[in-house]
Formats: structure tokens, sequence, C-alpha cells
DNA sequence: ATTAGCATGCTAAGATTTTAGCAGTACCCG
DNA sequence: CGGGTACTGCTAAAATCTTAGCATGCTAAT
């Protein structure tokens, strides 16, 4: 047998988008970075439940940046970082995972459940409102 | 300076809703309990990405289940497991982070981006309903 | 009754993740 | 000018997370 099992290695390089599971740190650093447009090491910190030092923030960062799912820019004096993969197709996916998750893939249910919260008036005006547009859009079709 | 900062110790023991946040196994594994209402480890084994050995997954569940986040009852032979918090509050609280987190809380644009997909004529003539609903609901109030 | 199949308990090592600390550089204020 | 402040780079140790392996018990089929 000499088969010597080329070991993948599993770590390519910085593609982003690719099956690179987050870690517990790095899941809830993506999240603030979705929350605000971009953020600094501060921002990170302040939102981080049970904060690290600063060092470790960064480090995270770092990490992060290397495995491509963020990338930064100098600012003045201070990096700011920011998502690799655009909002939109960020959210689409997230919104997806929980569709497929908690309601067995129904869009339906989903918007039922999103309903529960106290609505405006105004709001749900224009929810029928975005409905009724995708009504038609079927429609046309 | 007498002070002596309490430390919080943070691990009181197998509350689940608590603020325990999970490892990236466990989360992958939570998800796929919620998808299924009950699981047991071949079925967890069979939809985990790159699937680790019988006893890793088995220990996960242990883990989880010590942590409070699950709880089985034996079946015939095998062990099913469930998760303690209700689905319908996990799904509450996945919902809401997802809103937070990518639509700066408006329940509006989370709608909106849902419509997005293809939906049948059906299914939108319900979600018409179903708005209609919550604004009779919301008159009433 | 014996064997094969499957499921669980438990333990310990291997990998990754997470964190802190030290060092160096630019900037602002008195 | 200093002196203090705000950042970043890098490294190594601590803490967690993951995984595998071995022992054991129950069930059903031969």
């Amino acid at each position: 047998m000499t088969s010597k099992i080329p070991k993948p290695s599993s770590r390519s390089k910085s593609t982003a988008g690719e099956n690179k599971p987050l870690s517990r740190r790095e899941r809830e650093i993506m999240d603030i970075v979705y929350r605000h447009e971009g953020v600094g090491v501060a921002e990170v910190l302040d939102e981080l439940v049970d904060p690290p030092s600063y060092s470790a923030a960064r480090a995270l960062l770092r990490i992060l940046e290397e495995k491509g799912h963020l990338s930064h820019r100098q600012e003045g004096q201070r990096y700011v970082y920011q998502a690799t993969v655009p909002r939109t197709e960020a959210r689409r996916s997230a919104l997806s995972r929980v569709v497929r998750t908690f309601f067995h893939g129904s869009v339906e249910g989903t918007v039922a459940a999103l309903l529960e919260d106290d609505l405006s008036h105004d709001e749900l005006d224009r929810l029928a409102d975005l409905v009724a547009a995708a009504r038609d859009q079927e429609e046309a079709s």
C-alpha cells in the first residue's frame, strides 16, 4: 500500500464563501460586523458579550481576515473592517438557514411568525403592498 | 482597593436558556435537532457535514445534554434526543437575531427579502390573508 | 445457546480556538 | 520638544472543542 492519502489540508486559503465553519467567537464577531456597516476594534469589543482583551479581539479580526471573511482599510489611524461577502448575500443565506431549520422550508410559516411581533398600522400597510406587488410579479411571469 | 470582583463564574449549570454560547459542532447538531423533531445518533451522523465518528457524535450529544440543551428518552433500545427549549421559542429567538443582525430590526425589510423567493400564487394569497388578519388584530387593539 | 449487530458509558489524547503580553510607531496636547 | 494615548504586529501559553477507542449490555437470528 503506497497510498499516501494526500491530506487535503483543508486549508486552501481565503476564499471566504467556501465551506469554512466559523468558530464561536468568529461568528459573534461576524454578526457584529454585519450589524454595523464597518467596524473598528473598539466597536467589536463594545458589543461582544463577555468581552476578551483588546489583543484577543484584534487577533480574531486578523484571523477572520486571513480566512477571507473580512477585509480592512486603514481609515486615518485605525483599521476599519468590513465583510467580504456582501450584506445582501449574507442575508439571504442566513434567512434561508432559519427557514429551513425552523420552518421546514416554508416561507409562509416564517412570515406568519414574523407577524407575531407587534407591528404598527403603517408597517402592516406596507407589508400588504409588498405582498400585492409580489403577486403581480408572479402573475406576469 | 479592597474590591474583590465576585467573578460570576458564568458557569452555573445546565439551565440551557442561559448565556451558554455553543461551539461550532454543538450548533450544527442543534440545527439538526430542530430540523427533525427528535433525533437519534444515526440521523445526526447522517446530516452532519463532514461527519466525525460515531463516538464523536455521541459525545457531542451527551455534552449538549449536560449543558441542558437537550434531553433524551429511551425509545426501544436507542436514545432519542430532543431540544429542551421548545421549537416555538427557539424560532422566535433565531428569527429575532436575523432581523436584528441583517435588517436593522426591520420586520418589513425581512419580509421583503423573504418575498424575493419564487412563491406560488397560492402561497402569496395566503400571505396576503395573514397580513390582513394581522391588520385586523391591530385595529382591534 | 452462541454469535453477530447495534447502542451506550467512559476516558484520554489531538487539534483548534481564545487570550494575554510585550514591543514599536504615529498623533495630539500642553 | 516631552509625555501620554491610541493603534498595530507578533508570539506563545491556556482553555476548549473534537475525535477516537475500548469495554459492556441487550436483541434477534441461526
